[in-house]
DNA sequence: ACATGTGAACAACTTCACAGCG
DNA sequence: CGCTGTGAAGTTGTTCACATGT
């Protein structure tokens, strides 16, 4: 039953990932079937909002016996896209994308990345981390090469408007922006922002106002 | 107009820190007045929603004229809580703690890196960036000695739930944590999750399914 | 005329509650 | 009986539209 059923939200989305996790860590307890409740138990979330979620992609679950973990790990994997192997380059080799391109745990879940692009004259021809540094210029080109879909923007902000107006010339579809501004876009290109300062100044502000209620967070 | 108003939206937290971005921009620019609109229109907002957002705390513009840049700035600081400082604590000096530690950005918004927290011995009682490194098991101490109020968790996944337990125990409020671990806490503490394999899966989501409607991404 | 602030209308999201099935 | 899947109900969040004030 994997048709159209609506817009999803972005919500569930980000909730289907967590789901996963939580899948790959209860079979790395070696359990077999696991019910709503239970993924919702370890996450906080309702078991209706669990079945709500996963029932937006199919029937997954057995009545009685809850979802069986190794088919539904396999069909979160194949419903977020992750059956295949992406690509992603890394627009900034500041600390930032250091750290990306040092973190390992995106590799488990197909994302490799597999270009390094900065201004800098003395990076630029080197390896980091065994994967090679360019120029920007030469963005379009070895997008192409190397079948970039996903561009990570951890540029400084006084460049950054620059930075991902390349990344759109050269048809990459799919950006993850680390820096603070914020444009719109086509449709057919899907940007997601983290704005580590903002999540900061959100925590600043709940932990100040103890009487607010503090919804959703 | 400051007084309670009802449980505000985390979206509207959120929200008002893009605000801030936006009037410091604007007054770089020299721009003394900004209407809801122009607000909204360099951030993909509708008027309203600003206008909305803002009344939650207070009546700040004027009919017929807007904001007056520097006075709201003044206001929405206060209402992040950045007229005071903010010490913080790196916990794990990875690639990740690193980058925090390198990022420049957290200072003009009052947040200071205070102390690190790592198990490597070669790291503890060296200094890096300027940052004292010490054990996990000083946190306790230190916390109280440096008034640290935020926790950035920077751990490997396997020792996330330890390294969470710690900043509880020292009675650290607010914890923005890298690590896929979730736990649920008491009403005192603030948690934010940053997931940046999530981030990454939620885009390979809507770039594999350009017909699915990306609502609110 | 212009732009805010806000009740009312609308849209989206979550939870409830139960039918249906193993 | 237990647990899923799902319409319906309830709740929260966004947009509309206009009264109000400059």
């Amino acid at each position: 039953m994997a048709e159209y059923l609506g817009p999803t939200p972005i919500a569930t989305v980000t909730r289907l990932s967590i789901y996963l996790r939580t899948l790959e860590e209860a079979q790395s307890e070696n359990i077999e079937y696991i019910s709503s409740m239970k993924i919702g138990q370890r996450n906080g979330f309702t078991s209706a909002q669990v079945r709500k979620d996963l029932s937006c992609f199919g029937n997954f679950g057995q009545k009685g016996k809850g979802y069986y973990i190794p088919s539904l790990i396999k069909q979160l994997r194949s419903i977020l896209g992750l059956s295949q192997k992406w690509n992603i380059a890394i627009m900034g080799l500041g600390h930032l994308g250091q750290a990306f391109v040092g973190y390992k745990g995106f590799q488990k879940s197909g994302f490799n990345i597999v270009a390094i692009f900065d201004t800098d004259e003395n990076k630029i021809g080197t390896k980091y981390n065994g994967i090679p540094v360019h120029h920007p210029d030469d963005l379009k080109r070895i997008a192409k090469n190397k079948d970039i879909q996903i561009a990570v923007i951890t540029v400084p902000s006084s460049v950054a408007k620059a930075s991902i107006q390349r990344v759109i010339d050269a048809k990459i579809k799919g950006i993850l922006n680390f820096t603070d501004v914020r444009i719109s876009l086509d449709n057919e290109f899907v940007m997601k922002n983290v704005n580590l300062v903002g999540e900061l100044e959100t925590i600043a502000f709940y932990i100040t106002r103890p009487d607010w209620q503090c919804r959703g967070i």
